[in-house]
DNA sequence: TTGAAAGCGGTACCAT
DNA sequence: ATGGTACCGCTTTCAA
């Protein structure tokens, strides 16, 4: 069932078909009711690929995303795709890994789908890290990423200052009398690479000393960081206070310390369901990714609209306190206790 | 850039061209490398929806999803489209919360981008709900449901037994001296009838009188879980054991036991990130979404490829134990304390 | 308001 | 081995 199907049980030409289904001005109310009828009556639907061939675009966005099956990259998936559909987009997901040479291919093969635009979500862009493919693929579409940052034209940034986030958090262990603070991360994406200058930043904020051994890079699961923080504790590393790039390395760490049951302050990052899951309950930073999607939706939209929208646009973050850590309360009691 | 202009520029014909591109066997070494210099210094890439169109197939396959930031449904989705990807297909996804309505508008849209098969996630068919638009969509093309059941002609169907999973569950529970099951859960999917009806089962099974005021429904999150678990242990409502549809729940309830500085076995499902994330870890019925989601998509390639494959696969679950609950040892345990 | 016809960019069949 | 060409199904311009 075609269009000239439609036209010849209509009475009526292609032309005043497609006129119909795409809500044209010029057709007389009772010819688009006829043709209405007879769509109606034989479930017709436009073929997307002529339709896509003509207009040179099938109104698809390509997610280029490492996992989704990790909670925070599903959180943001999920946010983009409900936004995309919003705006009448279809989300054509590609889940890469880690492996650059991956990245590479699927992004190639989502550009060679045709997609009208990409959203990266997550990648892993280290620092000085090879992202000509990201530059190529700017050249023919435009390319959002959502917490990340890549200066390059045709790429468009929205994230959070996660590094203020981190260097705030800091001071305020600090402030609530802990110095040795663990902080534990696994990859360097440009994310984790900020997060680390953060926690160095705010060290340096409150004239305590780097020690790299409180620097600790973990594999990224519960286990590992738990395995990991357990041989600090055990070693006699001493750790007055914990931090982590994600709520999984926290909850591994908030872990360990139950088990030699010790405590401290510790805080994770995404606010994500783990933090609400994890006993006690983990305080976490909120890096704003129910602003940030929707933001990098707006600006894909506008760029397709030919508008024009900045570049890098930075959303800063928001302590989520819960029971691993109360700023105000751990300060108050070290002054009550002084 | 198309066909025409890299034919012109390596002074062949078009369906030379298209050879090469295709890997037809009738090219000769030396046109064929002519070509292929001229493609790749162009960088020309063939467009997918003229191809679309000729072909009829974009090879896309359209995932419908109720909600991906849900860790368990992103697992699933992940593990779906890495095997979509490695058998050469995207994945369009498309998430449609719970609302019937919007399940039927967003399978229509999937199917109006002429995707070649739809993979069902987690979508929440409830008994007796009306299920014309799969019935209609699987008309046009082949539907395989994840974790669901739905007997329709063209409806395929690859789930674990998660009726038999929380009977044994109730079986463990009882040898191991608890007669007082709670059971939480959510929502009214098939799965999750599924599990309600082996919770009955296995009361049954045990001789234990089924009790109303332990089976119960709460909203989908730890808060709730653990605010309707509480609210039992305040009013009196003893439960020697707890069991829920998935480990969010689960991890709530254990959340009021510990706050009640109360103790007992807890079971979850899906075993997700959260049950090894919960402390103590939780113990959780492995529904097989390893095997069930490859399975899925090798019988959707099957279809695809005109095999014939059997419309309903059913996998036994396995019950990974945590710390919540050790059936053998809290069996021994029992029989020495005899 | 309506229709005719020219693309859009491929694939594949049929000659040569 | 290679080329010519019909065809896929729609949008859109131009004429009527």
């Amino acid at each position: 069932m075609n269009i000239y199907d439609i036209a010849q049980r209509s009475g009526v030409s292609i032309a005043t078909v497609s006129r119909v289904l795409n809500g044209g001005r010029n057709v007389s109310r009772k010819t688009r009711e006829k043709v209405l009828d007879v769509i109606r009556r034989e479930d017709y639907r436009p073929n997307a690929f002529a339709r896509g061939l003509g207009l040179n675009t099938m109104r698809m966005i390509g997610i280029l995303c490492t996992d989704v099956s990790d909670t925070f990259y599903a959180r943001a998936v999920s946010l983009v795709e409900g936004c995309l559909r919003r705006n009448g987009f279809d989300a054509l997901l590609c889940c890469t890994g880690n492996d650059l040479e991956n990245k590479k291919k699927y992004l190639g093969l989502l550009l060679g789908k045709r997609v009208d635009a990409v959203v990266l979500i997550g990648s892993a862009f280290k620092e000085n890290v090879d992202n000509s493919h990201i530059e190529s693929a700017a050249r023919q579409v435009p390319v959002v990423i959502v917490n990340g940052l890549v200066e390059l034209p045709g790429v468009y940034c929205v994230l959070c200052d996660e590094r203020s986030a981190v260097r705030r958090n800091v001071r305020l262990l600090h402030e609530s009398g802990r110095d040795d603070i663990l902080y534990l991360y696994d990859t360097l994406t440009y994310s984790g690479c900020e997060k680390i200058a953060g926690y160095k930043a705010g060290l340096k904020d409150c004239g305590i000393p780097f020690r790299e051994s409180l620097l600790v890079r973990v594999e990224k699961s519960v286990e590992a960081a738990a395995a990991k923080t357990a041989g600090l504790l055990n070693a006699g590393t001493g750790f007055s206070a914990a931090m982590a790039s994600e709520d999984l390395l926290a909850v591994g760490a908030l872990k360990a310390l139950r088990r030699a049951d010790r405590t401290a302050p510790v805080i994770g990052f995404n606010n994500s369901v783990l933090a609400r899951c994890s006993s006690p309950a983990l305080t976490s930073v909120d890096n704003m990714l129910d602003t940030l999607c929707p933001t990098a939706v707006n600006m894909l939209t506008g760029l397709l609209s030919g508008k024009s929208v900045p570049q890098k646009l930075v959303l800063s973050s928001k302590l989520v306190e819960r029971e691993t850590f109360h700023a105000n309360q751990d300060k108050q009691n070290r002054e009550e206790n002084q």
